[in-house]
RNA sequence: UCCGCGGUAGCUCAACGGUAGAGCGUCCGGCUGUUAACCGGAGGGUUGUAGGUUCGAAUCCUACCCGCGGAGCCA
């Protein structure tokens, strides 16, 4: 079970209702006329108004109340804050008002704010005046329990809760802190079609659409060739957008849209790879850590486990992974990709995440660089995230032989008029390059230290999920 | 696609062959410091759908639909 309860903000106020004469056309004078208000001051910065007049524009979250005084809890998306109001020092009908409004009413708040220990946070308001902006129907999600199926139905309600608000903020976080390190490298965001031709790696099931005259087009499933082309262009690159995969994948693990930060270098090998994914994720980390304690006590997350990011993340072979994975009676033969089990079992025994490199050719994509010495093995890493949360991270160095790279397309059976311009790259001062692919939504659910990776990105897109 | 579990009030669940219930939410009443407040009252159901067994089905059987967890594949 979930706990559901509940919990954004700007400059222009709409004009609101007082308490005599609301129940008519509240609706359609809602949002029509718009004045500016001086008072008004978001929750999070509440404590710097102590002692003074200020205006709350939000939405009510919770109320108590006892017969002469009013305890309502009000959110703005910056925090909840509580409101108290009392028979005798607001107007009756403003009291009266407060006693009808419904559970994510649309509210302004004025009133004194005041240091109080009774107050979670620590300060309250005392109210002493009232408009309701919108009189909320029944709010189908309460502060109680609520399954799965349910929230996720009321999923553009249920991002209203506290809950909800802390993974969303630790997302954006992580995702400014991996974008600030890269720019602070020297990398240069530039975003790659959502719309392809074809297939990256040619295995994965992708989603088709059709395209005017052109035949088909599919959605992307990487960034990472275009990546490539930017990366002879600029030296130093990173994409950041959604990537589909068509597969009916079903576990906590997956979506079918997630996000993917793939940064990508010219003349990187892969060691150097590994440095850089390794300071990435120990910067975003430490951001998180440093600047949403509250979100991350709000999750129960023991900081303590994300104490110990620190590098230099554990380097394992695939070889060594069988070897421990023999050790630990789940043998698995070689060449074979480790499946969830597995990469709990390898993560399990270490306290930071953990690469490991030079899979079997097999595992990987088309385009990777075989091992110099070991033609069977190529120049990738994983990185695996602790606690059973899987990889996060999957990379390597590509081919820049074209005579190789032609091989490799002719053993997949890939189209080589797709990838012509792909092929360009190593025709035309081709070097060593490495990149990275970081999903976004399993390295919020591990920071996070949430169950399923759904409650990790807004509007999830599952196998049987497309609403809301 | 395969394996397992489940669908009963708005929500979370109980009833497991014999009159379909509770808590919360909702509505009404009470309460001046509440912390998922509390106290009293009311309303709320074709038990996922379709068939079958039975004197009698939420309960047993069959099929289907939907959800959840996992596998494969992947980030």
């Amino acid at each position: 079970m979930i706990q559901g309860a509940t919990m954004s903000g700007e400059s222009l106020t709409p004009a609101v209702f007082s308490a005599e004469g609301m129940s008519e056309a509240r609706l359609n004078r809602c949002g029509s006329t718009f004045r500016r208000s001086s008072m008004r001051i978001r929750i999070e910065e509440a404590a710097a108004h102590a002692g003074h007049e200020v205006e709350i524009h939000g939405w009510l979250y919770h109320r108590r109340s006892s017969g002469s005084i009013h305890f309502l809890l009000v959110r703005d998306g910056s925090g909840v804050m509580q409101c108290v109001m009392t028979k005798q020092e607001v107007p009756v009908a403003s009291f009266a008002l407060a006693d009808g409004l419904t559970q994510e009413s649309s509210i302004i708040v004025r009133g004194r704010v005041r240091e109080d220990r009774r107050a979670p946070g620590g300060h309250e308001l005392a109210v002493t005046g009232l408009d309701v902006v919108h009189l909320a129907e029944p709010y189908p999600i309460t502060p109680k329990e609520h399954g799965v199926e349910f929230l996720m139905d009321h999923r553009h309600l249920w991002l209203r809760s506290r809950r909800q608000h802390a993974i969303m903020r630790i997302r954006a976080e992580l995702i400014q802190a991996c974008t600030s390190f890269l720019d602070g490298r020297g990398f240069l965001r530039m975003d790659a079609p959502i719309l392809t031709p074809a297939s990256v790696e040619g295995t994965t099931t992708l989603f088709e659409t059709p395209y005017f005259d052109l035949g088909s087009a599919y959605l992307t499933q990487s960034g990472q060739l275009y990546n490539e082309a930017a990366a002879m262009a600029f030296g130093q690159v990173y994409c950041l957008g959604p990537t589909f995969r068509a597969e009916k994948s079903k576990t906590r693990r997956h979506l079918t849209e997630f996000w993917m930060l793939e940064p990508e270098a010219a003349y990187m090998t892969l060691d150097e790879y590994m440095v850089l994914a390794e300071e990435m994720v120990t910067a975003a980390v430490d951001q998180v850590l440093e600047r949403r304690r509250t979100e991350l006590a709000v999750l129960e997350r023991d900081t303590a486990a994300l104490e110990r990011v620190r590098p230099p993340f554990p380097r394992i072979s695939y070889d060594d992974a069988l070897d421990r994975l023999n050790e630990a009676d789940k043998s698995l033969p070689w060449g074979e990709d480790f499946g969830a089990e597995q990469e709990t079992v390898i993560s399990a025994q270490f306290d930071r995440p953990v690469f490991v490199h030079h899979y079997p050719a097999t595992c990987k994509a088309f385009y990777m660089q075989p091992a110099e010495d070991r033609p069977d093995v190529v120049l990738s890493a994983d990185l695996l995230a602790p606690e059973g949360y899987g990889e996060i991270i999957g990379g390597g160095q590509r081919i820049h032989d074209l005579t190789l790279l032609e091989q490799r397309l002719r053993e997949h059976h890939l189209p080589s008029d797709v990838y012509r311009w792909y092929l360009d790259l190593r025709r035309y001062g081709s070097v060593p390059h490495s990149g990275f692919g970081l999903g976004i939504e399993r390295t919020v659910a591990w920071i996070c230290g949430i169950e399923h990776i759904r409650e990790a990105i807004p509007f999830p897109r599952l196998l049987n999920r497309l609403y809301p």
